[in-house]
DNA sequence: CTTGAGTAGTCACATTCTTGAGTATGATGG
DNA sequence: CCATCATACTCAAGAATGTGACTACTCAAG
């Protein structure tokens, strides 16, 4: 019940619409909440409906028109209660890991390949967030910029996407290079 | 749909019954994959009923009876299936990270409590989790374990649990201290 | 002048996950 | 001896998520 919240902190830094959302939930948001379009546009209607998000119809020439929404106060309030209830403890799910798992049973050449794909996309994933990361504090050095800043939410969750990808690809590439090993080892008895 | 695979990739290492694969789930195995008991013993029906696990019934004295379940060849063949099917990238879901990200813009002091409880549980599960690692590698070392050790899956994924631990607790202490310095700023102006 | 990509959104269905309650037994601690 | 914890499992209902197909318009490249 919190991909609700999720929406909701999306929409602190303005207007958007479900297509814009759905955007912004494939770079920065998806560092801490996954979610297809077809459910920011479900949510965003069901938000609009309890009166915690307003749309806004605007009308654009060269492009179909589009709902933008803001946060109400009723809204504000709910993320304030949001904040106050005790977390659940994070979840990760990941395919990779269960085929790791499984790996010294199974075929590991495969697992190898994607480890390496992996290590590619994490790479990727760090220099678009990196950038992101440039873009939102602008001229001031981070230090700087997290006590003077005066919106810091996204950067913060940010930083710890980008841990996280750091994290991947340094495991992933740990993984495979011992796979290889153990996978040569075999070949050469 | 990976839920079993999840399940059948833990069956790998022996017999268990739903009740011990929880117990797997709730350490171990949560390094990837999250899952409440109840899926479990449906899941387990489910690979049952498909011909993916067998189970059998283990009668006992001083407990309730129970089933123990292990991996079929069909169940082989299902994960060796998967392990060369492509992988979805990896997500992560974190109620704490929404509440962040909209840290600026609603009260901090709630959100900074649950920053501390994080890295106290963070650390909690890092000793847990280092444990269990030198449980599995016994007296070897590390390195020396993952060339000639026999079955490191669950050691590897144990790694990126550890690693993924660490990055939490590092970034939940480093996020405290800067909502501190900020609200400590804020009242002293 | 047509094909493909980007913008903007909708509908329906199916699967999966969570919540909450409940059963039954033996062991442990005060 | 009574309460609570650990083992072992089941059922039902409802909320959240995911899949796939679809409409409609504009722009740019070939």
């Amino acid at each position: 019940m919190a991909l609700r919240h999720a929406v909701l902190a999306a929409l602190l830094d303005g207007e958007f619409s479900g297509y814009q959302l759905a955007k912004a939930f494939d770079v920065g948001v998806a560092n801490f909440w996954h979610a297809l379009p077809q459910q920011l546009y479900t949510e965003l209607a069901r938000l609009e409906k309890e009166g915690l998000v307003e749309g806004r119809q605007v009308v654009q020439e060269t492009r179909p028109n589009k709902r933008v929404f803001r946060v109400t106060d009723t809204g504000r309030d709910e993320l304030e209660k949001f904040a106050a209830s005790t977390s659940k403890p994070s979840f990760i799910r990941d395919d990779l890991l269960v085929k790791v798992q499984s790996a010294d049973r199974i075929g590991t050449a495969q697992v190898i390949e994607q480890l390496d794909e992996r290590v590619a996309a994490a790479e990727a994933k760090i220099a678009l967030l990196d950038d992101l990361l440039r873009q939102m504090r602008g001229d001031a050095d981070e230090e700087e910029f997290l006590r003077h800043g005066e919106r810091i939410g996204p950067y913060l969750t940010c930083l710890r996407g980008v841990a996280f990808e750091r994290g991947q690809r340094d495991w992933c590439l740990r993984i495979a290079a011992v796979l290889r090993e153990r996978q040569a080892a075999h070949a050469g008895r």
